[in-house]
Order: structure tokens, then C-alpha cells, then sequence
DNA sequence: TTTCGTAATGACAACGTTATCTAATCCCGA
DNA sequence: TCGGGATTAGATAACGTTGTCATTACGAAA
């Protein structure tokens, strides 16, 4: 900057005003350092900037999400993008993988470098370390789960009532032996999932049998093998309710394996790519992530505005879309 | 750091040396200044850091890709991440939407926040815009499209290579009238594919019949736009190679709804999720996109360590996964 | 002509950190 | 007792930028 101003017969300060676009800056001014800037390759150095600003603000946000390869974070990344982009907001991508002690240290990574929110899928038991970076000023939002033991802006889908669609529809087809396979309760939406499994049975006064409740399948294989397990044990479900897109890819192999997939039922939590194209094709209870990380990087962007505003969790709605794997009976 | 070295009794360069763990500090003084720092909520600030820092390194990349929900893409991310992360570097990553002119803004914008290395998959027809950037020391990796009108490091798949194993497999079977599905020409990959389709139709002695070539096919409906128009034709073609993961997920829709899927062959390039609980499972030319981005990241680091180093072009096998779909004879 | 307001420009310090250099202290051997 | 090297600590400037305030120039009003 300082050649820039010495080529162009200016001061410093001229050329920091041509480069922000200030007011007050002589068009003659303007043309000659553009001319000077460009000749000596000069680009501005947003890091000093921030350094010396007043705001203190990046332009930068963290993302700390369970995988960015995973298709329903990945599809949260992108809906926080769209909305960053339009703000000229660069975004920090990094997968979590269910660590709590990544999670930490992700926090401090972005922490450091300064950027201006943190939006996150929690994975450690209890978020009340937060407080330490909140009160630097750092903005979290968190997405998909909600915090614990810390009182933040949140937006999730309503995982219980989402649960209860999926497992009710599952009933009233007739079924009674539902399984439900999913995480395990560490993980607060398959426990909130679990929650609406449970609350559906109750309703339809159809007693929960331990033997056909599996909270171990953690991954697309583990989940396949717990399908498997409930397949041929001897009291088989004649209906299933995967509680996650992993989850839910598992159980199809399964019943692929056994030849079953057009006799059980199945119903799964999120949608997934080709769901569609299956035989038969999967029924499943759609989130929308996209529409969830706009949602995330909105509230971030309104509390940086005002941090004085009220925390707000935001339910996203989930819907059930029927397509064939859902609606087969029992005895089948 | 001026509170903290003024809690602790000492000057700043000595809050400096523990912060960064140089040797030459007591023991004594290090613990008083690490309480001071934690009794303060102290934390380092990165960019002031890296402003003084002699090497001027962010320990920051940026991703450019056609777009972080795609599944090819975000599992390129995923390959960088790995290996970003056993340095401590994040990684900003962001979608450029087959759009040259959001390539060129994404450039700035990282160029602007100082990373230390920019890894992209070209959109722009020419990089030689790009020289600027080095000039200032950027470091610039290609992935997936090598770039044009510029040298620099890059991994590709052998998209010809790949491309001719999955015609050649499908003539093999018998197959001639074998249609292609793909992207345009601008595309660089889909290029290289359609060259590969070329040189095994050429190989078989198989004449190209123009109207079995579709390359408008963008986006996943278009593409099962593109397979219906085949496929109701007067001399529909008895295989389809799908020259992208997208686009064979639409050429899979378009089949079903004919419901030909059992009768005409196809083979993809690119795997995709559920390929193999199609029915019939999905044949494909598998990439391995983690890796790419893993040995991207690598050939970053590298380069960084020592910029004059020859550039290179890593090529990363791909490899046929027999399922179903690609061994369909003709005449069925 | 003088005065004054306004617009354009510049000088300088400061943002939070690290590099460099100097000073103080200590231990060891002669 | 002293010299000298090694070790530890601090003072100060600098990284590239912007905020603040001072200065200049100019035209309009008195």
C-alpha cells in the first residue's frame, strides 16, 4: 500500500480510502491510484484490515458439522453458504466426526482466527465451555442439535414430532411389531427421534418390545447389521423405522440381503439421494437442510446486528414423503 | 496480551515465547503466565500473529468446487480436510456454481484473507488471469479439471482411460448402438470422457451414431430429459454410458420410467450412493474423490515448502465396479 | 477584501502480535 | 576473584492497514 501511494503521489491514507470506497476522494485521485494499484499488483490485505478496523469484524464465519461429506450436512454447508455469499462472508468448513475433543478444538481454531460466528452441530455432552469464547464476543449458532447447558440461538427439525409421523404412519398400516433402529442416546436427536418412536406406540396403546429396539447402529454398516440381527431373530419385525439417512441406506442392504424389502416396511428419518429409484422406493420423513442452514446463517448474522436480541430456537418442519416402502401391510 | 503480561509480572515477548512455546522461559514464569492468560480469557489472535510473522503463513487454504453438496465434491473436501488437518490449517471451502465469474470473485476473496494456498477445480475457460495471484506468492492446486492456459500442480482422474474401459466393457457385451450422455465441451472432464467413448468406438470398429451422442446434459433432470428423447427415438440405443455421477442417477429415473432399466445397459462414471441397492445395481467407473483431495493437499504442502519445484499432474486410477447394469447383453 | 464553511488530503498513532537486538543473570573453570 | 559463555528476560520497532485529527485549498457570503 505504501508504493501504491508512492507511485500514485499520495498518502496512505488516500489510497486506504480508494481501496474502501470512501467518500471524499478527488475522481482525478481515484483514477491514478487505481492505475498505480493494478500496475504494482497490489492486493489488499483483509487480515491488516481487520486488524486496525473498528467493527474487529472478518467477514468469516466457522462451520463445525459431523462430516462435510456427509449429504445432509453437506446440504446444511450449502444453505449457509448461499446466504454468506450475498454478505461477501467466507466460510470455514471442518468435520467434526462425532469428537467431542475435535469439537473443542475446532472452536478454538476458529476462535483464533477471529472469525465472526461459530455455527455448529454440538457433540460434546454439554456446551457451558462456550461461554469462555461468548463472552470475547464470538456469535455461536447451533444446528441440527440443540446445545446443552448453554442458552443459544438453535435451529432444528422437530426430530420428535417428525419420529411420531414416520412410526404412526408405520402403525396405521396395520403393523404392530415396529422397530425402531437408530444412534444412541448420546446423540440428542436420535434420542429426540426415539422420543417420538415411542410416543406413536403410546398412542396406538402398542406396547414397545426391547427386542426390537436397536440404538447401536452408529454407522450405514453397523447398520446393516442390527437390521440383520432383528430380521432373523424369532420374533421379526414386520415393520422398521430407521431413525437417519445412514441409517436408513443400512436397513435397505438389509432387507435387500434377506429378500425382504417388499415385505417389511420401512420408513426412515431424512431423505437421501436416490431414495426414489429403490425397489421399492423408500418412504421416508424429509428434512429440509438446506433451508436449515439459511436459516442458521440468518440468525447469525441478526445477533452480530444486535447481541442483545433474545436467544430463538427455529423448528424447521419435516414431512413425510410416501413412496412405496412406507405403505406395505403387515403379513406380507 | 498486555494484560496478561502485566497479571503476570512480565513483558510481552515473554507472553509471546509461551504463547508460541519457544524454548528460553522458565518454568516459573511460564505457569504465572498461563494462569494470567486463563484468568483473563486470553486468546491468541491468529491474524495479528501471522501480520508480524516472518513466513506469513495463515495456516488457512481455500477450496473452490463446482459445489460443496455435490457428493463427488464434498468428498474431495473431505480427502483436503484429512490432510489440512494433521497441520493445524483450516480450510474455507466454497461453491462456484459453473459460474466464471463467481471463480474469479472466490479467487479474490481468498487471495484477500491471505491463505496460503488455493485448491480449485477450474470453471473459467482460461486461468492465465491467475498469474497475478502467484506472483504474490499464492499457491495454486487444481482438482478434477486441469487448468488451462496456465502450468501449474494438479490430480486428475484418467477421465479417457475411464471413459474407454466403461465403453469398451459395454461393447464387449455385444452392444453397437452404445449412446453417450454427458456435459458440454466447456466442461474439460466431460471432453476427456467423450474422447475415451470416441477411441473405444474406434477401437471396436463401431461407427458413432450422432444421434446416440447427447452433451446437454447439465444437471440430473436434464439428463433424464436427454436418456427419454433416446430412448423413445426411432433407433434407440441398447446401452448408455453416463458420463457423469448426476447424470447417471437421471439416466436411472428416465430407464425406470420406460421401465427398460433391465433391458438396456448402462454404465456411469463417478459411483454414487445406493448405485448398489439399485435394481438393477448400477455398474460404474468408480473415482476415488477422497484421495484426490488428500494428494491435492499434499502436492499444496509440498509446493509451499518449496515453490520451485517442478509442477506436476497427478492422475488417480479409476476403476470399473461390475453391479448389474453394465452387463446387460442387447437384444433383452 | 476578509471571513468562514466545506471538501479534499495528509500525518500520525494504533490494532495485536513477533523479530531483533540488548541487558541482566547465572554458572563454571582458571 | 574474575572472565566468559550460556541462558533468560525485556525494550523497541515493525507487519499492513484504518481512525482521528490537523491542514490545505477553494468558493461563497459579508
Amino acid at each position: 500500500m505504501r508504493d501504491v501511494a508512492a507511485l500514485a503521489g499520495v498518502s496512505l491514507k488516500t489510497v486506504s480510502r480508494v481501496v474502501n470506497r470512501e467518500p471524499g476522494v478527488s475522481g482525478d485521485l481515484i483514477s491514478k491510484v487505481e492505475r498505480a494499484a493494478s500496475q504494482l499488483d497490489y492486493r489488499h490485505d483483509l487480515t491488516a484490515s481487520n486488524l486496525r478496523r473498528s467493527d474487529r469484524k472478518t467477514s468469516t464465519f466457522g462451520l463445525i458439522i459431523e462430516d462435510v461429506s456427509n449429504p445432509f450436512f453437506s446440504a446444511v454447508h450449502r444453505g449457509i453458504e448461499e446466504v454468506a455469499r450475498e454478505r461477501g462472508v467466507a466460510v470455514f468448513a471442518a468435520s467434526v466426526d462425532e469428537s467431542p475433543e475435535r469439537e473443542k478444538d475446532l472452536v478454538v481454531a476458529f476462535s483464533q482466527r477471529r472469525v465472526d460466528a461459530i455455527i455448529m452441530t454440538p457433540t460434546v455432552r454439554e456446551q457451558s465451555y462456550l461461554a469462555y469464547e461468548r463472552r470475547g464476543g464470538l456469535v455461536l449458532v447451533f444446528v441440527d442439535r440443540e446445545p446443552r447447558g448453554f442458552d443459544a440461538d438453535c435451529v432444528v427439525t422437530d426430530n420428535a414430532a417428525g419420529a411420531e409421523t414416520a412410526t404412526a404412519h408405520l402403525l396405521a398400516q396395520g403393523h404392530e411389531l415396529v422397530a425402531f433402529v437408530g444412534d444412541d442416546e448420546t446423540i440428542t436427536t436420535a434420542n429426540q427421534r426415539y422420543l417420538g418412536y415411542e410416543r406413536a406406540m403410546a398412542s396406538a396403546a402398542t406396547s414397545i418390545r426391547p427386542e426390537l429396539v436397536s440404538r447401536e447402529a452408529h454407522t450405514t454398516p453397523a447398520a446393516t447389521r442390527e437390521v440383520l440381527a432383528l430380521l432373523d431373530a424369532p420374533n421379526p419385525p414386520t415393520a422398521i423405522f430407521a431413525a437417519q439417512n445412514l441409517i436408513t441406506m443400512g436397513a435397505v442392504r438389509a432387507l435387500q440381503m434377506r429378500g425382504l424389502q417388499h415385505s417389511v416396511a420401512l420408513v426412515g428419518f431424512d431423505d437421501f439421494s436416490m431414495a426414489d429409484a429403490l425397489d421399492p422406493a423408500v418412504t421416508v420423513v424429509a428434512q429440509d437442510p438446506r433451508e436449515i442452514g439459511r436459516r442458521a446463517a440468518q440468525l447469525a448474522f441478526a445477533r452480530i446486528e444486535d447481541p442483545d436480541l433474545p436467544t430463538s430456537v427455529h423448528v424447521v418442519p419435516s414431512s413425510l414423503i410416501r413412496r412405496g416402502s412406507g405403505e406395505i401391510p403387515p403379513g406380507r
